[in-house]
DNA sequence: CACCAAATACTCCTTGACGAGTACCACACG
DNA sequence: CGTGTGGTACTCGTCAAGGAGTATTTGGTG
């Protein structure tokens, strides 16, 4: 019974795939990782390291195996992966594949509250999400292509892959999206127009009527819950 | 000059817009955002939520109305929103739409890891999450045409199509990479399959040999250095 | 050979998120 | 008329994340 926060940063997992290799210090955990990319798709920074390390070590996933003082640099302990430990990582790691979770993504946050702003606004920002969006599909996309000339199987760039194919679907909605509220086909933006119009004072009355409707919502299987 | 990492917690955001419509003391700025199911989109938790209120009030994008004590209960103090508080949301929001972040995606890290689970398990996971993936999309897409039928305009339920459209283009590469890793069109997967094959020991020397080329990936704009 | 920048290998401390708990009241139910 | 359940309106304590700092060593340059 691993307390289920226990999975919560991907980091510790990180940790224990690296040490699954060779036993290793944690700098030199995070100069592998760092060494991989794999700090563009795990959070990784020295302050969050140690204490991940510890807590490891506390659950028994991984051992300390020796401390060395090499010249006089502060000593640095070396650990290994116990039993338990490949066992939680293997665990942990297939159901983060198998299993979707929910995430709260900045943009989706955006969009939820996207009638706070004035309709314009609101399409001036989403045109120039979509500039960037394309900027950065391309320098990715780039970036991949090149790294693949250089012999990087396919196998160790899934990560970009995976990030683009998002990206890509982003950069089609937020386009559709403009669309729509450019041609008036989205339902809803003719009040939203209205609450902005000169000498149109907001009427909460429109807002508040969509109060129980709104809830709704989707409801579906929380997979913290699981 | 306010400090950058107020801008990270999404709630605060949702917090002035509410105020927007009307002065509120913060357990109904809560029960407003649930009502409208803006919880599916952002994080919201009583705990977080009068800490934020503070925060806010501190740096002055709301001011404190009146501390009324209703019967016995114990005293409401209701907040509304300063002009520098208006303006701050707008200009949050704004950027918020505009600028696409680096989001740290559970599923990535996941990805980023998968040599470290067998080839058979990996696929596994994959076939299960696709199968997830497809219940979910039926799920939502059910509730998001109920809501529509009941009256809601579609101009609230902006984030679900968004997450929606995430997660069929989710959906979408977790089917091809499963296909490509079974007909082992994926380049790598002949040493990924060899790693784990019955008395292949794993030879540290093919990942290692990955190192340096791995740094080759995207170094694309840091959103949060801009 | 003096000096400065960068790398090494961490530590510390401040925010801030989150869950659990609390005290009070209203209303229904037997 | 007691009791219990659910809503109201918060408070508190814990724990983790993350940035900034620190002390030492290595390597390169004028």
């Amino acid at each position: 019974m691993p307390p289920r926060h226990a999975r919560s940063n991907p980091l510790a997992l990180a940790v224990l795939t690296s040490l699954l290799e060779k036993p290793m210090h944690p700098y030199e955990v995070a100069q592998t990782l760092r060494g991989r990319a794999k700090h563009e798709s795990i959070r990784l920074n020295y302050g969050s390291l140690y204490g991940v390390v510890e807590s490891l070590e506390k659950r028994q996933l991984i051992r300390a195996r020796e401390t060395v003082r090499a010249g006089r640099r502060p000593e640095r302990t070396t650990y290994e992966i116990t039993d338990t430990g490949t066992r939680e990582m293997s665990d942990w790691l297939s159901e983060l594949v198998a299993t979707p979770t929910k995430e709260y993504l900045q943009f989706e946050a955006a969009l939820s509250l996207l009638p706070a702003l004035p309709p314009d606004e609101a399409l001036a920002g989403l045109r120039q999400r979509a500039e960037s969006l394309v900027v950065e599909i391309a320098l990715v996309d780039g970036a991949v292509t090149a790294a693949r000339l250089r012999g990087l199987p396919r196998l160790f760039a899934l990560e970009s892959e995976y990030v683009q194919a998002l990206r890509r679907a982003e950069l089609d909605y937020v386009e559709r999206l403009a669309k729509d509220i450019e041609s008036g086909q989205l339902t809803g933006a003719d009040q939203w127009r209205s609450w902005y119009a000169p000498g149109g004072g907001r009427s909460e009355i429109d807002l508040v009527a969509t109060d129980e409707i709104c809830a709704a919502h989707p409801s579906y299987p929380q997979t913290t819950t699981s």
